[in-house]
RNA sequence: GCGGGAAUGGCGGAAUGGUAGACGCGCUGGUCUCAAACACCAGUGAUUUCACGGUCAUGCGAGUUCGAGUCUCGCUUCCCGCACCA
C-alpha cells in the first residue's frame, strides 16, 4: 500500500485538535521548558517557504523535549499593528482590523497546514484590546518610574517626589535630561502643580519631548533610527527629513550600561551581540571645557577618548548646527560661515556620507583656549562634525586622528607631535599610543597609562571637565502619527500629560471615517470624533498612537496567561515559566525589537513583576530561504488568443497558474511575461482542445527544421516524480540537438511541458537558438500554430567566457512576490504532504545558514519516507513489523541512530537529522529488518520531524495515545560496540589501506597485526620504522 | 575604516585533530516495460593506468603535529552589520 500522505495528515489534523493534543498546562511536575518564535506580522501576501523554516526547527525541538519529558510551551500569535495594513485602509477605506483578521486567517490556514504543535488556545494578537490592554499599561508603569543610580535600578516617581519635598535635587543621582537644574527644597515646594509636572517630566522613563526625529513625508509618521536606512525609510524608501515634534520617549539610555552587561548573560550569537553593543556604542573618555578667546564666561564643552592628546589639539570644529556659531562667528567670517551653513543644509544624509573623503569647513573667526597650555586656537566649523552625537564640538588632534588631520592639511593648520615615538606626520596621522609625551605640558616624559588619570584629575580640580561616558544610544521615540497601533493611555489637560485611570484601560482605538492626517497635519486619531475624557470638559487624548515595537516588547509573558483580565501575567505562570528558554527568529531584528524587549524586560524585572533580566536565555537566529533569480519570458499575444492558455509551473506545482491570460484587447497589450525559475523552466500549454494528432506535431516540427522541444504528457496526476526525468530528457536532445518527442494523451486536455535546465555553458550558437516553439493542435486543423517564446534574460547571469561559451547561473535574491520567485508552502504540501515539507526544509542545510530555495532536492525526501513507510507496510497492504527478537546488528543500527539523532537535535543540526533517519532506513531496509522492537523506537524518532506519519504508524503499532506522549529512545552503548574494528593504516599520515582485528586487541597486537599485511610491507620496502601509532579503536600510522 | 561570519565535487551540504566529500539532488549504466514514467540495483571528486595501483585535491601562502578541511600566523574573495561616533 502506498504512502499517502494526504489521508493520513488530514486525518490526524483533525484528531489532534478533536484531542487537544498541544494544549499546555501551567501546572506539571516536569520541568518546564518555553521555547518561542517571533511572532509574525500578518501581511496580505501570506506564508513564503522561507517563513517555516525557524518554526519547524523550533517545532520539532518542542516535540523533542515533550518526547523528553519536558513540559512545553510553543506559542504561537501575531504582531498584528503594523503600517501596511493601515497603508491598504487607506487605499481601500477597509478597517485594518478587518484586512488583518483576514490576514491572520489565511495565515493560520498554512500554518495549520503544516502541523505544527502549537498551543492554539494562547494565541495572542498585539492588536487585540485584551492584549494591548497591557501594553497600555506597561506603559503607564514606565511613566511613573524613574532610573536611579543609586539603586541601579527604575523606582516610583513618587519616591524622588518625596526626596524633592525634603532636599530639593541635591544628592539626587537619576537618570534625566541634561538641562535639569538644580533645585532645592525649596524651589520644589514653590513650584507651581504644572510646573512640578513639568520638571517630573524630565526624570520619567517615559516622556513628552520636543526633539529633532524621522519624519518621513511620505508616510505622514515618525521612524525611528532603525526604521531608517541610508538617508531613507526602511519600508517603502521614501525620502526622510529631520523635523523637531513633540514626541514620546522612552528613556532607554538609563538602561545603557545594564542592556551592555546582560549580553554577558545571554547565550546569544556573537554577531547580534556584536550589532546590539555597537548601537549602544559606549566609549569611555573625557568631558573638557573650552573658554572662548573674548567672551567672558562663554565655554565650549566636547567630548574625547583621547584626553593624553589634549596638547596636540590645534584648532576645534563645531558642528554647523552648533548653538554657538552665530554667536562666535567674526563679522569678516561670517559670509563663509552662512554660505558653509547654506550648503551643508542642503546636502542629503546620503550626500554627506557617500562624500566622506571631502574635507570642507569654514572658519568662524574666533579662537578657543586650550585649557592646559593657555594656547589659542581657532574655531571651525565642518560637517565631519556631528550635531547629535556628544556635544557637537571636538578639539582637534591632528597628530593623532586622521580625519583632523585631513582638515588640517587641506587648511594649512599646524600639526603637532605629541609622543616621541609617533611617526612620520607628514603623511598621515599616527593614532598609537605607544612612547612618551612631549610637547605636553604636565604630562610631558609620561607614558599613556599615567597621562590619563593625571589630566583627568587635573580637569576635574580646576573644574574644566571630567571622566566621562558617551553613548551612542539614543532615547527611544515612541510616537507614531499613525491610526493602527495602542493609542497611549494620556490625556493632557493644560499642557501636561496625565495618564488616564487604570479602570479605563483597555483605552480602545476608536473609529475613524478616513484613516489619513488631518488637514491640519494631526494625527488620524483626531478624527474620532467624542474620543475625549469624558469626567472633565476641555480635555484631549493623545492623538499619537504607539510603535510597532511596543506590543513586541514583551508578548512573551502573554503566552503564558493570555485569558488574565486581572494582571499582563499572573505571579504563578511567571514564576512557572521564568522566560524563554530558546529564542528563535531572523537577525532582522538584532538591534530594534531586541534590544527594546531587553530594555522593558530589565525595566519589568526591576519593578518585581518578572523574575529574569534577560528574557531570552537562548536566541538562535536562522537564515533566510532565498529566492532564485528568474527569466522573464516575452512572446507575442497573438498566439494565445482563443486557443490556449499558458500556465507557468514552477516545478510540481501543479496548482501555481495561471500566471497570466490572454488579453481581450490586442491593442491593449502585445507581449507578456513569464517568469521561471532560471534553471529550470516549465511551461504548460493547456489547450482546451483535445487531439490526437501528434503524429502531425512530429512532422511539423520535423519539417521546420529548428531544434524543437516538444513534449506530450498526460496522467498529469501522477507526474510529479516524472518532471526531473522529462527535464534530462528535454536536455539529453538539447545537447545531441535531437527532437524528442512523449506521446500520451491528458484527460481533459492536452498538456504540452517544455523544460530545459539553463544553468551550464552553452555555446554562443546554442544559446542565440535558446527558444521554445509551441505547437498547437485542433481537431480539425492540422496546420499548426507555432507559439515561439523568446527569453528575455533578467536578474539571470550570462557571462561570456574566453572560449567563446555562454554562463547562464540563477542570481541568488531574497524572495518576493515582484521578483516572481516566491514558493508557497502549501502547493508543496499539498504535493508532498507536511511530513515531506518539514523535512525538507530541514535538509536544505544548517538552519541558521542562508541558502537558496531548490524545489528539486525535495524528491529525496518523499522518497525516503515512502521507504520508511515501506518497513511497516508492504506493497500489497500487509502488515510486517513482527514481534521477534531484534539481532546484534537491527540493535546496532537503531542505537547508531538513536545516538547520533539526539545529539544532532540537542545541538540544532536538523538536516544531519534527517540524513541519520535516512540511513537507518536505508539500513534497516537492507537488513529486511521488520522487528517492532527496532521500528518502534525509530517512529518515535521520527515523530518530532514527520508527525503525521508518525502517529499513524503508532496508531497501527497498536498505541492509543498519542505519539507525542511516547518515551524518547534511551541509548544503550553497549549496542555500539562491534567484535573486530577496522583500523585504517596509514604511512607517514597518507592512507595505504585498512586492517581488521579483534576490539580487544592491544596496541601492540595491532602492531604486529599491522606488519604482517601485505600492503604494509609492500610499502615498507627496505624503510626503516621510526614511530608506531596506534590510537586505539581509531587508527594507525606508521612513521618511517 | 571597524566588527561579525563564510569559502569543501556539477549542486545543497557532511566530517569530537584521525580513511575528506556522509546524506540527498543531478548524472551514467542496468533490471522491469512495445516505449516511457514510477520503482529497484550498481556506479559517480580530478587525473593516470588494460588492470592492481599511483598522483593531486577542502580559497591562497607559511607554521604546529606521527597526522590539519579542522589549530596558529599572514593574505584573497564573498556575505552581513555599523560607520566622519571624536
Amino acid at each position: 500500500m502506498e504512502y499517502a500522505p494526504r489521508e493520513i495528515e488530514s486525518k490526524w489534523k483533525a484528531w489532534w485538535k478533536a484531542q487537544r493534543t498541544y494544549q499546555v498546562n501551567n501546572h506539571s511536575p516536569k520541568p518546564k521548558f518555553f521555547i518561542l518564535n517571533m511572532f509574525p506580522y500578518p501581511s496580505g501576501a501570506g506564508l513564503h517557504v522561507g517563513h517555516p523554516l525557524g518554526y519547524i526547527a523550533s517545532d520539532i525541538v518542542a516535540r523533542y523535549k515533550r518526547l523528553k519529558g519536558f513540559n512545553v510551551l510553543n506559542p504561537m500569535g501575531y504582531d498584528s499593528f503594523g503600517l501596511p495594513a493601515e497603508q491598504y485602509a487607506i487605499q481601500t477605506g477597509i478597517h485594518p482590523a478587518v484586512s488583518t483578521a483576514q490576514n491572520i486567517q489565511r495565515y493560520r490556514e498554512q500554518l495549520d497546514n503544516i502541523g505544527f504543535s502549537f498551543d492554539w488556545d494562547r494565541e495572542v494578537r498585539t492588536s487585540d484590546p485584551q492584549f494591548y490592554k497591557w501594553t497600555q499599561w506597561i506603559f503607564m508603569r514606565l511613566f511613573e518610574h524613574y532610573y536611579d543610580l543609586e539603586a541601579d535600578k527604575a523606582l516610583p516617581i513618587k519616591e524622588l517626589i518625596a526626596r524633592f519635598e525634603k532636599n530639593g535635587n541635591h544628592g539626587v543621582r537619576a537618570v534625566c535630561d541634561e538641562d535639569t537644574p538644580n533645585i532645592s527644597a525649596a524651589d520644589w515646594n514653590e513650584m507651581s502643580d504644572k510646573a512640578q509636572h513639568i520638571f517630573l517630566l524630565k526624570y520619567r522613563l517615559t516622556f513628552p519631548e520636543e526633539s529633532y526625529v524621522n519624519w518621513c513625508p511620505a508616510m505622514g509618521t515618525v521612524l525611528s533610527n532603525d526604521e531608517v536606512k541610508d538617508g531613507v525609510s526602511e519600508r517603502g524608501g521614501y525620502p526622510v527629513e529631520r523635523k523637531l515634534m513633540k514626541q514620546w520617549s522612552m528613556r532607554i539610555t538609563a538602561y545603557a550600561d545594564r542592556l551592555l552587561d546582560g549580553l554577558n548573560e545571554v547565550d546569544w550569537s556573537e554577531s547580534i551581540k556584536e550589532q546590539q553593543r555597537n548601537w549602544i556604542g559606549r566609549s569611555q573618555g573625557a568631558s573638557v571645557r573650552f573658554a572662548v578667546d573674548g567672551y567672558e564666561g562663554v565655554f565650549i564643552e566636547v567630548f574625547t577618548t583621547r584626553v593624553d592628546t589634549i596638547h596636540g589639539a590645534t584648532f576645534m570644529v563645531l558642528a554647523p548646527e552648533h548653538d554657538l556659531v552665530p554667536r562666535l562667528t567674526t563679522p569678516a567670517q561670517q559670509a563663509d560661515v552662512d554660505g558653509y551653513i547654506k550648503w551643508t543644509a542642503s546636502r542629503s544624509d546620503l550626500e554627506r556620507m557617500s562624500e566622506v573623503k571631502r574635507v570642507t569647513g569654514a572658519n568662524t573667526g574666533a579662537f578657543a583656549i586650550n585649557p592646559f597650555n593657555n594656547q589659542k586656537i581657532p574655531i571651525y566649523i565642518a560637517d565631519y562634525v556631528l550635531a547629535g552625537y556628544g556635544t557637537g564640538a571636538v578639539m582637534a588632534v591632528p597628530s593623532g586622528d586622521q580625519r583632523d588631520w585631513n582638515f588640517a592639511t587641506h587648511f594649512g593648520l599646524p600639526i603637532v607631535p605629541i609622543l616621541d615615538a609617533q611617526q612620520d606626520l607628514n603623511e598621515a596621522a599616527d593614532p598609537t599610543k605607544a612612547g612618551r609625551y612631549v610637547n605636553s605640558g604636565i604630562i610631558n616624559g609620561m607614558t599613556y597609562e599615567e597621562a590619563v588619570p593625571t589630566l583627568t584629575s587635573w580637569l576635574e580640580k580646576n573644574g574644566l571637565g571630567k571622566g566621562k561616558v558617551q553613548y551612542k544610544l539614543r532615547n527611544a521615540v515612541f510616537s507614531r502619527q499613525r491610526y493602527w497601533g495602542e493609542p497611549v493611555p494620556v490625556y493632557w489637560k493644560d499642557d501636561v500629560p496625565h495618564l488616564i485611570d487604570e479602570k479605563e484601560l483597555p483605552l480602545v482605538l476608536p473609529n475613524i471615517d478616513k484613516y489619513l492626517p488631518t488637514e491640519s497635519g494631526e494625527p488620524p486619531l483626531a478624527r474620532a470624533e467624542g474620543w475625549r475624557p469624558s469626567f472633565e470638559e476641555g480635555l484631549e487624548y493623545e492623538l499619537s498612537t504607539m510603535p510597532g515595537w511596543a506590543g513586541s516588547s514583551w508578548y512573551w509573558y502573554r503566552y503564558m496567561d493570555p485569558h488574565n483580565d486581572q494582571e499582563f501575567c499572573s505571579k504563578d505562570a511567571v514564576n512557572y515559566w521564568q522566560c524563554v528558554d530558546w529564542y528563535i527568529g531572523g537577525s532582522e531584528h538584532a538591534v530594534g525589537h531586541l534590544l527594546y524587549s531587553r530594555f522593558w524586560n530589565h525595566f519589568l524585572f526591576d519593578i518585581g513583576l518578572v523574575p529574569e533580566r534577560e528574557f531570552a536565555k537562548k536566541l538562535t537566529n536562522q537564515g533566510m530561504i532565498q529566492g532564485r533569480s528568474s527569466l522573464v519570458y516575452r512572446a507575442k499575444e497573438r498566439f494565445y488568443e482563443e486557443y490556449l492558455w499558458i500556465k507557468v509551473l514552477q516545478p510540481f506545482f501543479k496548482e501555481y497558474g495561471p500566471m497570466f491570460m490572454p488579453a481581450n484587447n490586442a491593442e491593449e497589450a502585445s507581449t507578456y511575461d513569464f517568469a521561471f525559475e532560471t534553471n529550470d523552466l516549465v511551461i504548460e500549454v493547456v489547450s482546451w482542445k483535445k487531439t490526437d494528432k501528434i503524429e502531425a506535431i512530429r512532422k511539423a516540427s520535423e519539417a521546420d527544421g529548428k531544434r524543437l522541444l516538444v513534449l506530450f504528457i498526460e496522467e498529469l496526476a501522477e507526474c510529479i516524480n516524472q518532471h526531473e526525468r522529462t527535464a534530462a530528457k528535454i536536455r539529453r536532445a538539447l545537447d545531441s540537438r535531437e527532437r524528442f518527442f512523449m506521446t500520451e494523451q491528458g484527460p481533459q486536455y492536452e498538456q504540452l511541458y517544455v523544460s530545459y535546465n539553463l544553468t551550464g555553458k552553452y555555446s554562443p550558437e546554442c544559446f542565440s537558438k535558446l527558444h521554445v516553439d509551441v505547437y498547437l493542435v485542433t481537431d480539425d486543423v492540422l496546420d499548426v500554430e507555432k507559439v515561439r517564446v523568446q527569453p528575455m534574460f533578467q536578474n539571470a547571469n550570462f557571462k561570456l567566457d574566453e572560449d567563446g561559451t555562454f554562463t547562464c547561473s540563477f542570481e541568488v535574491e531574497k524572495m518576493s512576490k515582484s521578483k516572481y520567485n516566491v514558493v508557497n508552502p502549501d502547493d508543496m504540501v499539498n504535493q508532498y504532504g507536511a511530513d515531506c515539507f518539514r523535512m525538507y526544509e530541514m535538509f536544505l542545510g544548517p538552519v541558521e545558514m542562508s541558502k537558496p530555495w531548490d524545489t528539486k532536492g525535495i524528491t529525496g525526501v518523499y522518497g525516503f519516507l515512502r521507504r520508511f513507510w515501506g518497513l511497516f507496510i508492504s506493497e500489497n497492504g500487509a502488515w510486517l513489523p513482527t514481534d521477534e527478537a531484534p539481532t546484534r546488528d537491527d540493535l546496532r543500527v537503531l542505537h547508531t541512530a538513536i545516538k547520533k539523532i539526539t545529539e544532532d537535535i540537542e545541538r540544532f543540526s536538523m538536516n544531519t537529522c534527517v540524513s541519520h533517519f535516512m540511513i537507518l532506513t536505508n539500513e534497516l531496509r537492507a537488513l529486511k529488518s521488520y522487528k517492532r522492537a527496532v521500528l518502534e523506537p525509530a517512529v518515535v524518532m521520527l515523530a518530532p520531524f514527520a508527525p503525521h506519519l508518525a502517529e499513524e504508524l503508532w496508531q497501527r503499532l497498536g498505541h492509543e495515545t498519542t505519539v507525542c506522549d511516547a518515551t524518547w529512545p534511551v541509548l544503550n552503548e553497549d549496542f555500539l560496540k562491534t567484535d573486530t574494528i577496522i583500523y585504517p593504516v596509514q604511512i607517514n599520515g597518507k592512507h595505504r589501506g585498512n586492517l581488521e582485528i579483534s576490539a580487544s586487541a592491544t596496541p601492540a597486537e595491532v602492531e604486529a597485526f599491522a606488519m604482517q599485511q601485505e600492503f604494509v610491507r609492500r610499502n615498507l620496502d627496505g624503510v626503516v620504522v621510526k614511530k608506531f601509532i596506534v590510537i586505539p579503536g581509531r587508527i594507525v600510522n606508521i612513521v618511517v
